[in-house]
DNA sequence: GTGTGAAGTAAACGGTGTCAACATTTATTT
DNA sequence: AAATAAATGTTGACACCGTTTACTTCACAC
């Protein structure tokens, strides 16, 4: 499930005291992760700024990561929970839909909740889905962690399940969906003007071609 | 239409000999950017180690190009005019196809260009559609040329015309049929385990689709 | 031949990631 | 409580980077 850890769960953090600066500066690396976050370019970040900013030396960094590329990876796991949690909170993937209108509803909402996150944090959907993204993502083995990708064929499932579509989905139908859903994703995070309507017009608009392609096989 | 320039046709060569080093190094710009083409990685590129590699001091480079940046820019431009033959391999926009078949045919082509740019090509696809492609090429002002995106227009104008597809592709139509091929080209271009099939059955299975989703309105 | 201007070099600046050696503070053990 | 170990910082250096300034060299036009 991938913690995202508020307070550092690996230690650093004293015992008797919740936390809050336990000596020289008290949990760095969590501070270092946060100003990460708030970084505008996340890949053009420069270590350096980021602990000289924190009131600390750039040594000091390489005692919480093994390389800047590693302080990356981290963010990009930060940024992969964040987007997993939208799922989660797009439905809810242990009810099966009642009826075709509602699984039509969730497919909906998974592709809103996508789309919402490029819109809403466009540097961590530059991290996680740009050129180099998709080495973060497989160095962090997050291509292995199947969890997150479960919710769309979950939905595929529902659409099929309650007649929405006639035959069962196929890993096949899965990966258009995505691929879809994602490229609306990039071009409206690339700015390109067609791409700017309303996010949950947008978002209607492409679930709803993504189930009618899907209503015939192959 | 965007030269790309083979010999550079701002100076650089000499009137009498066609060229093969001028005087110095003969014509360095174009070895810069030949150079930056075959680079595994363009966006993270040397100046210093290109122009070193070619024997030359790096502030040379700057007798060429603005700056890096401005390098990378016109290594985007060269990347898009490639893509842009592509599509006009496709198919001949200035011949309306003849019957659906050959309408779908030309449809299937198109897609598959772009997803055969991106797999032929992966350094300049990720320089052109990376998270800073879009600066790239609205710097460029490749956005303002239409030319190259009368083509998806074109492909879908003859599905209509051919009975295809019953009603007149909309922007919205064209905006879906390049988010899905877009889409899938970035999945496969991240490695993305469902997008490694051979890439003509991908484009078939994409290209199909997206007709399907195209034959109801909405 | 003599300039003139384009295309190269040399050396420096500030900035970067990273490392080794050292210092200090906290945690643990006796 | 004192001694020890471990974690976390600092200092200073290294190599590399993009970029600029001043200087040199070469090709060509007159």
């Amino acid at each position: 499930m991938l913690k995202e850890s508020p307070s550092p769960p690996t230690r650093a953090a004293p015992a008797k005291m919740p936390a809050a600066r336990g000596f020289h500066h008290g949990n760095l690396r969590q501070a270092l992760l946060d100003a990460a976050l708030g970084e505008p370019d996340i890949e053009g970040l420069s270590l350096r700024q980021l602990a000289t900013g924190l009131g600390v030396t750039p040594a000091a960094a390489y005692r919480h990561f093994a390389s800047r590329e590693d302080l990356l990876m981290e963010v990009a796991r930060i940024g992969f929970t964040r987007l997993e949690s939208r799922f989660a909170e797009a439905f809810d993937i242990s009810q099966p839909p009642v009826d075709a209108a509602q699984a039509q509803a969730r497919f909906q909402r998974l592709a809103r909740a996508y789309l919402q996150f490029a819109d809403d944090e466009p540097p961590l959907w530059r991290l996680i889905f740009g050129p180099q993204g998709a080495a973060y993502r497989a160095l962090a083995g997050l291509l292995d962690r199947r969890s997150s990708y479960d919710y769309l064929p979950a939905a595929l499932l529902g659409l099929h399940l309650t007649g929405a579509v006639p035959h069962a989905p196929t890993e096949s139908d899965a990966l258009f969906a995505w691929s879809a859903v994602h490229g609306a994703a990039s071009l409206r995070a690339g700015r390109v003007p067609g791409a700017l309507m309303p996010l949950d017009e947008l978002a209607r608009e492409v679930a709803t071609r993504i189930v009618q392609s899907l209503k015939s096989p192959l």
